[in-house]
DNA sequence: ATTAAAAACGGGATTTTTCCCGTTTTGTTT
DNA sequence: AAACAAAACGGGAAAAATCCCGTTTTTAAT
């Protein structure tokens, strides 16, 4: 974990799929003291294809929702290739699940989307050496937890993967039987987990379920053109 | 409707809540021969009270979803208190829906968000004649018209007042008797006007509808904190 | 004014969802 | 190995959603 201030710049590799923001956020880093973009790229894959290439970076800034591989699975990835990288998500995501599964991923922090250019400088600065939130957020993290740093660990708030995959077709046409034929189980088991993330989220019906899930970049947003 | 390359610049007000991009935006705009930025804002309202105070802007540039006056509503107040100036979407909205109500709204282009700065410039030049879509989208609009220039009415593509109020209840975990109750309606009515909707959109049930509904900016996309 | 189309209403059948009661299996801990 | 909790299965009731049959009212067009 390296040192902010400490003469060596923090190398910094970000992936973000829509190009002007990530430009934007990368030239903006570059004007700061301490910090150097190193690496850019379009999506997780380009991000972790390029981080072979070019060792030595410190902290990835990561987008959630991006048209390749999403943030949180390319968190995950760098999380067991890359044990001291520093991992700061950049999104619209702002739900308690998205921090569950953002914490379960390997994440150190979020800054919101399209907000806070100011708060990117503060934010690599804690993210380098523990935590960062963006200010409405801090609360909320320091009393729900969401297995940041309050002693659940990270499987009691993520999401399983067979959970994951309903939420994948939660948001769809299908019924609970043909869901169960996609997934491969028992229909039984879909109206479990079923039930299972209505008590979690506190909803009563498959759209709250389904709205959540986008809200949460659990699923892709892939608009029908 | 004035003329693109004959010496007046095309001036210019845009409205989007993500500060950072819409600096970007509107900086590479002022770099551009014939254009100008006279009028940044956060949100519709804010654009429209600027533009009672600032007069002689040709071309408003409006992002769909925003915290607050949203982008459909502030063009349907454009396109009748100010019948000469053109209005171009900058949104990630591209549904047919979508496409529809920026249509009906008043609308004369659509820049997808995130993908196209260098289709800025062709954009503005085409709009201030006619009609722009980016690439992908110019066949379809030229196919199915959309109510922008086809002979169909934006009467026929536009949803009704009561369809645009069901799409905001439907996201919810409201039941329909419920949603009659708010609606100050039958619940035959909503059974009548969720039936119409799932034949024009080809889609079987509300979770289906209710995600169109987001991914089309009809309903605000507040995230649960 | 007449006609046609769309919207608003109603009864009720059918399907799906949601939920509640359990039992069995699996996995983990001690 | 025993004990416990979670997950996986099952039957079936109750509620909600979806759909199909119409009739009446409103709206729009000629």
């Amino acid at each position: 974990m390296s040192e902010v201030y400490s003469g060596e710049p923090v190398r910094i590799a970000m992936a973000d799929d829509d190009i002007s923001v990530r430009e934007l956020v990368c030239n903006h880093i570059n004007t700061l003291e301490n910090c150097k973009v190193l690496i850019q790229a379009g999506d997780g894959q380009e991000l972790l294809d390029k981080l072979k290439i070019k060792p030595g970076i410190d902290l990835v800034i990561l987008d959630i929702i991006m048209d390749g591989l999403d943030g949180y699975t390319t968190a995950e990835f760098i999380k067991k290739a890359y044990k001291d990288m520093r991992i700061l998500f950049y999104s619209i995501c702002k739900t308690e699940l998205a921090l569950a599964q953002m914490a379960a991923s390997g994440g150190h922090g979020l800054i919101r989307k399209g907000k806070s250019s100011s708060q990117i400088a503060v934010a690599i600065k804690k993210v380098m050496g523990g935590y960062y939130f963006f200010p409405d957020m801090e609360e909320k993290i320091a009393i729900n937890g969401n297995g940041f740093s309050n002693g659940k660990s990270d499987k009691q708030v993520a999401l399983s993967t067979a959970q994951i995959g309903f939420l994948q077709w939660a948001g769809t046409g299908k019924t609970y039987k043909e869901i169960a034929d996609h997934m491969n189980v028992n229909p039984r088991q879909v109206d479990y987990i079923r039930g299972e993330l209505f008590k979690r989220f506190h909803v009563k019906n498959r759209v709250a379920l389904a709205i959540l899930a986008r809200q949460s970049g659990i699923v892709q947003s892939g608009g029908s053109t």
